[in-house]
RNA sequence: GUCCCCAUCGUCUAACGGUUAGGACACCGCCCUUUCACGGCGGUAAUGGGAGUUCGAUUCUCCCUGAGGACGCCA
């Protein structure tokens, strides 16, 4: 059975790339018939924290990639946070103490991050020299005796080299000489990244590992530490890194990257997972619109790119704009109903008292919407009464001066004989205008910029029938 | 600087030695149309450069160039 797993650390919000990632594990677990494990990595207590970790699960669950083991699935969720796991760590460590593979390093911080900077100065690669590799026991004992403080480092063997075994990137060769000994546990005990993914990814049996390229360059130090375990290497698969504008990896300063703001700004999960997926993978097909059952059923790991892909917001609208013209009635309306709110278009009572009129005037929106937050603007003069005409209005109206006052007054004329009904207000109106010499595009341009304020928007007897009477009289007599 | 990875239209990508190098977004034009949009049709636009291998390279190899990532007691 396969066995996939996204662990983020709870440091900040979950950043679209991560979400990425944790879709592609996703999908393959899905598509396989295997596991989808979400593990916490809060081992950086300084930075870790309980809201990043809510806002993770909120953004995960949100977009549709709920686990199927970790946090909240299983009597205990200790087993899928790091620091409440540091026993296991710590016994695997004290293993390679005493089998030698590891030892006690007494150089402090600060005098490694001197000969860091030294190296710096110098040009030339810093790497530590695994000095404190050897201390005999009775000097490490003196040390320990004294109360230095020390990390724990693994022993890499500096001849040969390490081969990674990629499924997207094939085989990746690291001479050794370039891997200095790494450090599993800090002066505190608090184990590190590069052990506790080994150690919780043998333990979880996990299987696969796909993550970003970024952490291409951490592997073979991971590799060694799976040797010196004596644990099974899992399949690799590292994952093209999403870039922004500039091709660098995807950051703030390249615009919202926190999966939240984009439900915020009216993205639908659906559109942004479509988009996500397309994002270093493609199907062997010529579709670009997915749903996630589809995703699951198509998604191969040999088919995800080796290079970085740009971020493209244009594209994420258009697919975000198919999605919601996929939608029936009350799926949109329901997901519109929180902008329109928060923008004072209608208030929580309306929800129920007004929700067939609401639900109608999204409807006629539906097509133009390419994010949801877009039904406020373009549905004010349904909501509102108090509106003026825009600028590209008014150039409509003075446009057509000649003619709108006369308009204005047919207008009227039919609508008080025979109310707003559509078919019928348009089949009148035709008729009356032709017979006053006035031309379709003439008087209905004027109609709507009378009526809406705006040149665009539905069809204009959609638009009359909905305001009713006597919302439609009182916009006449403002321009009359 | 060192190590690693990458390289097809502006962007996302197809092609697994032989195609008029295909699709999608964006852009432009036309059609539909009361506006906007949707939709339909069409167009502009790409194999970074140089050597090989081969009858034939986008595809395989090498070099160059360019770009990115990693070089923490972060993950």
């Amino acid at each position: 059975m396969d066995r996939v797993r996204f662990a983020p650390s709870p440091t900040g919000y979950l950043h679209i790339g991560g979400a990425r990632t944790a879709l592609f594990n996703y999908l393959y677990a899905k598509h396989n018939g295997g596991k989808f494990i979400l593990r916490i990595e809060d081992t950086d207590k300084e930075r870790s924290t309980i809201e990043s970790e809510l806002e993770i699960f909120e953004s995960m669950k949100w977009l549709g990639l709920d686990w199927d083991e970790g946090p909240g699935k299983s009597a205990d969720d200790s087993l899928y946070y790091q620091t409440r796991r540091l026993p296991i760590y710590h016994k695997y460590a004290e293993k390679l103490l005493n089998e030698n593979k590891a030892y006690k390093c007494f150089c402090t911080k600060e005098e490694l991050d001197l000969e860091r900077k030294k190296a710096e100065t110098e040009k030339r690669a810093f790497k530590y020299d695994g000095r404190c590799g050897l201390l005999t026991p009775e000097q490490t004992k003196q040390n320990e005796e004294a109360g230095k403080p020390f990390v724990v480092r693994v022993r890499v063997e500096q001849a040969g080299e390490t081969i990674v075994t990629d499924i997207v990137r094939g085989e990746v060769k690291v001479q050794n000489s370039t891997l200095d000994d790494i450090i599993i546990l800090r002066t505190d005990k608090m184990p590190i990244y590069n052990f506790v993914v080994v150690v919780d990814d043998v333990e979880m049996g996990i299987t696969h590992v796909i993550r970003g390229e970024d952490h291409l360059s951490n592997t073979p130090k991971q590799i060694h530490i799976y040797k010196a375990l004596n644990f099974p290497i899992p399949q690799f698969a590292h994952i093209p890194l999403i870039l922004g504008a500039d091709k660098s990896k995807l950051s703030k300063r390249h615009g919202e990257t926190a999966v939240l703001r984009y439900r915020e700004l009216g993205y639908l999960p659906e559109a942004l997972i479509n988009y996500l997926a397309l994002l270093g993978w493609s199907p062997d097909n010529e579709d670009t619109i997915f749903s996630m059952e589809q995703l699951v059923s198509k998604f191969e790991l040999s088919r995800v790119h080796k290079s970085g892909a740009m971020f493209d917001n244009k594209k994420l609208m258009y697919i975000n704009g198919v999605h919601i013209r996929n939608k029936n009635a009350d799926e949109l309306t329901k997901m519109c109903l929180p902008y329109m709110i928060k923008s004072g278009l209608v208030t929580e009572n309306d929800i129920n008292g007004r929700y067939d009129f609401i639900k109608h005037t999204v409807v006629l929106q539906q097509e133009k919407l390419q994010i949801l937050s877009e039904i406020s603007d373009l549905s004010i003069y349904f909501y509102k009464n108090d509106y003026d005409m825009n600028d590209e209005a008014k150039k409509v109206w003075e446009k057509n001066a000649a003619e709108r006052v006369k308009v204005l007054e047919i207008l009227e004329k039919v609508i008080s004989e025979i109310g707003v009904d559509k078919t019928k207000v348009e089949e009148r109106l035709k008729a009356d205008m032709e017979a006053a010499g006035i031309k379709p595009k003439v008087f209905m341009h004027v109609i709507r910029v009378v009526l809406s304020g705006t040149t665009m928007g539905p069809g204009l007897f959609d638009i009359v029938e909905t305001f009713g009477k006597e919302k439609c009289m009182a916009r006449i007599k403002k321009y009359s």
